[in-house]
DNA sequence: AAGAGCAGTTTGGCATGCCACATTGCCAAA
DNA sequence: TTTGGCAATGTGGCATGCCAAACTGCTCTT
């Protein structure tokens, strides 16, 4: 048996059930699983040298998020990119990070801090003017968390976990847009929650959201006619 | 062994993993399984006359959607009611019933058809006036059910799914509020997304669930404060 | 009486193995 | 050449069993 492994190895995360699901989860993300490939239990359960226990542990996760779907008897596949999904992902992007930019300004304007928000910030400007597209997107994303810890409100967070992970799927197949425009965007809106200014923090995050939808969607649409899901 | 069940039995839904996981997590929204109940596999797998195997399997599907936590190595437990969840949860409902509504109404005025909301609100006022409580309720759920569906977006349907039950859960402990009030806001709600009006459904919505908010938060509070949950 | 071990037991984590459904490929009959 | 059926095999669904960590309650010591 391979249990007491090798030495070597050593996930360091927590069970193996919870490896399962992240490797898992950042193949979809990133493209390595591609929209409409089928997750194999045994397959997958031998790459990651674990059973298949732990593997049809974290597929229920999977497809709780929205990440997978499993067909009655067929097992696991990985959700379709659809154009209709992508708007219907905008939609509610929009309406939970301009919940989150409210809560945020909110807790600003009742004496939260908003340092690690500016932090970021400052960072991101340096990753902008070295045009490290990486560490951009890294950074950015980073920000939208810190509005959403700054918002208090870990239900929230725990929706857009998700949402955040479509949103990163999508902008693999079309990147999201201009780093200059977006960066100026977030300090604008880093700006009014540091101020406490709930409503233009809100509407600002919404035109960020509006905006990405904009200019995204119809390279999504492009891609997506190329290259159908398969079945 | 217990295979081959004796006849009866047939929870007539698809996998025992689903069926496992359906009744957790009922039990776990009307209060069977109050807040900070440890949940441990063999004795649900024996209740339920499976193994452990669909037990484990349930598990992560009811973590992801906030009805459990599990501690590292001590298994799972009901999620705590607090008030603090409380608030965050009728905050992030807002945002998604104004948003179900907005595109409720926006379909509706692209031509889609709100008979299957105008037969439930029929329904409804004939529970109303006949005082069934249970109907109303059901109704109620239906009615905040269709609109979503109308909404046409499959990812706010999902996403508020563990939303609702989580609201089904807090009105275990505190009942909504005065029957006929509600029944006249749902019908406001509903002539504005038959006949399109995007923004007035919209803030009829979020004043809908707020007027919830101010209705149950002091009762929850009050509960709350009685019986702490336990660890 | 209070505290520090120390078995016994509970419980989650996981591997293995069996079964039934389903898909696939092949062959034979028309 | 096409089609119907039948095996071989792939694959998910689940039960069982072992292990190690954690908890329990005891005793034995100070």
């Amino acid at each position: 048996m391979t249990a007491e492994a090798p030495a070597e190895e050593g996930p360091a995360t927590g069970s193996r059930a919870n490896n399962v699901y992240e490797w898992l989860r950042e193949r979809i993300i990133d493209g390595s699983l591609p929209p409409g490939a089928r997750i194999r239990e045994r397959e997958i359960a031998e790459e990651l040298q674990v059973s298949r226990v732990p593997v049809r542990e974290a597929l229920p996760q999977l497809e709780s998020e929205g990440y997978i779907e499993t067909l009655p008897r067929r097992g696991a596949v990985v959700v379709p990119l659809t154009v209709n999904a992508a708007v219907e992902l905008f939609d509610v992007r929009a309406s939970l990070e301009v919940l989150a930019a409210r809560l945020a300004a909110q807790a600003c304007a009742a004496g939260a801090s908003p340092a690690g928000l500016e932090a970021l910030l400052e960072r991101a400007h340096e990753a902008t003017e070295a045009a490290d597209e990486d560490q951009i997107a890294d950074l950015n994303s980073r920000l939208h968390e810190e509005i959403l810890v700054l918002s208090g409100n870990r239900l929230l967070q725990k929706l857009m976990t998700p949402v955040n992970g479509h949103v990163r799927r999508l902008f693999h197949v079309a990147k999201d847009r201009d780093q200059e425009e977006l960066y100026r965007e977030h300090v604008a809106i880093v700006q009014a929650i540091s101020r406490g200014h709930a409503e233009l923090a809100a509407a600002l995050s919404f035109a960020h959201v509006e905006e990405s939808r904009n200019e995204s969607l119809p390279i999504v649409e492009r891609q997506l006619e190329d290259r159908p899901h398969r079945t």
